[in-house]
RNA sequence: GAUCCCGUGGUGUAGCGGCUAACAUGCGGCCCUGUCAAGGCCGAGAUCGCGGGUCCGAAUCCCGUCGGGAUCGCCA
């Protein structure tokens, strides 16, 4: 037996026993005679004490941060004035009686026992280190902790937990697939898994009800901050539901999530605001908006109507919009600042950025020559912008204007620390558009999936104009990030063929792609819906982390790349002879 | 595919045209019996990511390249 106790638990109770510990040398103190060391496992840290008057000093002296020591004394209250206020176990220490080593250690490329910040690379180089680190350990609880409560909650709720292959099929539509070559069958493919949709929505024929599964999900795409090539979602899916239901589900799990294990937290709304698609897109300029702060998006089109701008004639006459946010105490803007701001619009797409400073010396700013005192009283009636704010216009079509306010909307969030990072304010965005027009390659994109369902009153459109069929698919979004996602499914085998004749796939693609799926609505699939919350970024949300990196054990880097193991790497010829693979590598520059 | 930012001892930073490259921490040695980011003294450790250029002189300016990050495209 290595231990009778865990470094963490000691307490004055334990006063008077012997007790065996096994941990990591946090940090040591050596005083020439009496040498402290903060043992650490992962339940906390713990003071033992080489004392000379105590046999077997000697290996307590030469520790050095990060060994692996078993240490065995008793365990006695501190000499008054000498307790630690700061660690729990800190009113005790321990009188090491024996010390083994147990694995000594080099010094460490990075530093355990301290929070500074240490070049990601290195971090993932040596993860497993970084992973001692508390603010990583930390995460890593959270997490646990998340998915646990996940299982409990639904499990009481008469869900299941079903597994799904790995090893399944690739389809025509969505992201880019991870490919697996099969051995048994030379020049064939299995997919990973982009998602466990059908394979869900097929465990609804089969009857389960009510499935779920913490499900790794895999799509070969570039990577971002919230997006790395293999994560991991809360897979739900239910039958015989409405939308409603399939809400109600993940708002009392995460609402009671946030109340049991989240007390520094606070939610932003209960019930959830709701808003449509169109709705967000208005007010917020994506789908996704932070509600923790207003700085909402306002269409000034038709108070300008009139302008002198040509800038803005032109949009409007061509269809575009003219949109505009406050930013509050921004008038004293110098020519710099928004010339960086105009800068940072022109990245987002936009042809360029127009301002109006109120200050109280007067209204300035490139827009002020163009625009008249009535119109400028109209805006701020509108918008309620006061003296002292900063307005910023974007003119151009609706899309643009919308994604360049946005950004510069979360800019501005960043910039004047508007959004309280306590609170959480969920919300669902509802009614999104079935379908996306792909000017690239001149065809209907699903919008959601090709599975979800349109609105039983908007069928007629398939015919007329696809662009206006809404769906029943919504969102989860939580602090500016979409963090669920999911519909009421296609249950009658006539609407699922509509939709893939729509998508432009052929009979017979849709046959060797989606045949299974057809003819399982066939056989009495019941109605059905479901979601998939995204479980790295609402850790990543819940803990405060920049980047969903922090809150997975192993993440890949920018590239694709796990920097520790070195993957990925070249297969050895005969694995590539077995798989029948020949490669075609471009030149080397 | 594109844009922007970063790259200086093990780690974190400073220096941004004139240095023998500074500081903290870590590392090694010595001293020290109550510390808890212990303290004191001494020491080792970087050709400033790499290559080229400008200059009397480059960590510092320019070009290229590699690595990392953020963003656009992409992500049903």
């Amino acid at each position: 037996m290595y231990r009778t106790h865990t470094c963490g638990e000691l307490r004055p109770a334990h006063i008077g026993q012997t007790v065996t510990l096994a941990g990591w040398v946090h940090r040591q103190r050596d005083h020439g005679g009496v040498t402290f060391i903060d043992l650490r496992d992962r339940t906390g840290l713990v003071q033992v004490v080489g004392d000379p008057n105590l046999p077997e000093v000697s290996a307590i002296q030469d520790a050095r941060n990060e060994w692996v020591l078993q240490v065995t004394g008793m365990v006695r209250p501190r000499p008054a004035g000498a307790e630690n206020p700061n660690l729990v176990t800190g009113a005790i220490e321990v009188a090491v009686q024996k010390c083994v080593v147990l694995n000594p250690a080099k010094p460490l490329p990075l530093a355990v026992n301290t929070d500074e910040t240490v070049d990601e690379n290195i971090r993932l180089k040596y993860r497993y280190l970084d992973l001692r680190r508390e603010r990583m350990y930390n995460n890593i609880v959270l997490r646990h902790n998340v998915v646990k409560f996940i299982r409990d909650y639904l499990s009481e709720r008469g869900f299941l937990e079903i597994e799904t292959p790995m090893l399944f099929k690739t389809t025509p539509e969505g992201a880019r697939d991870y490919l697996v070559p099969s051995r048994l069958q030379p020049g064939t493919f299995y997919a990973l898994p982009q998602s466990p949709q059908q394979l869900k929505q097929l465990l609804m024929v089969a009857g389960f009800d009510r499935y779920y599964q913490i499900a790794r999900c895999l799509r070969d795409e570039d990577l971002r901050g919230d997006r790395q090539p293999e994560f991991t979602q809360l897979d739900l899916e239910m039958s015989f539901v409405e939308r409603d239901d399939v809400l109600a589900v993940g708002e009392g799990l995460f609402t009671a999530m946030v109340q049991e294990i989240l007390p520094g937290k606070r939610l932003l709304a209960s019930p959830w605001p709701r808003m449509t698609y169109t709705e967000s897109m208005e007010r917020y300029g994506n789908d996704k908006p932070d509600l923790r702060f207003g700085m909402e998006l306002h269409n000034l089109s038709d108070i300008l109507a009139a302008s002198e701008f040509m800038v803005f004639q032109n949009v409007l006459k061509n269809g575009g919009v003219i949109k505009c946010i406050v930013a509050p105490g921004c008038a004293d803007y110098t020519r710099k600042e928004v010339d960086e701001l105009t800068t940072f619009s022109k990245e987002q797409g936009a042809k360029g950025l127009a301002t109006l400073a109120l200050t109280a010396e007067g209204v300035k700013g490139t827009a002020q020559k163009f625009i008249k005192p009535a119109e400028v009283e109209a805006i701020q009636t509108r918008t309620g912008a006061q003296t002292s704010d900063l307005v910023l216009f974007i003119a151009d079509s609706k899309p643009v204007a919308n994604k360049t306010l946005s950004a510069l909307r979360l800019l501005f969030r960043d910039r004047l620390n508007l959004a309280d990072p306590n609170v959480l304010a969920f919300a669902w965005v509802l009614d999104f558009p079935m379908f996306e027009y792909n000017e690239e390659d001149k065809k209907w994109d699903a919008a959601h999936h090709p599975f979800t369902m349109p609105k039983m009153e908007d069928l007629p459109k398939f015919e007329t104009d696809p662009s206006q069929i809404l769906s029943d698919a919504y969102d989860m979004v939580l602090n500016g990030y979409e963090t669920a996602s999911g519909s009421i499914r296609i249950h009658r085998s006539d609407i699922q063929q509509k939709v893939f004749q729509l998508l432009g796939l052929k009979d017979e693609e849709i046959q060797s792609k989606f045949g299974h799926m057809i003819e399982a609505f066939q056989f009495g699939a019941p109605p059905h819906g479901g979601m998939a919350p995204g479980i790295d970024r609402l850790i990543m949300l819940f803990a405060g982390e920049p980047n969903i990196r922090e809150v997975i054990a192993f993440p890949k880097n920018q590239a694709g790349r796990d920097v520790m193991a070195d993957a990925p790497s070249p297969a050895s010829e005969k694995q590539l002879r077995e798989l029948h693979i020949k490669l075609d590598l471009p030149e080397e520059k």
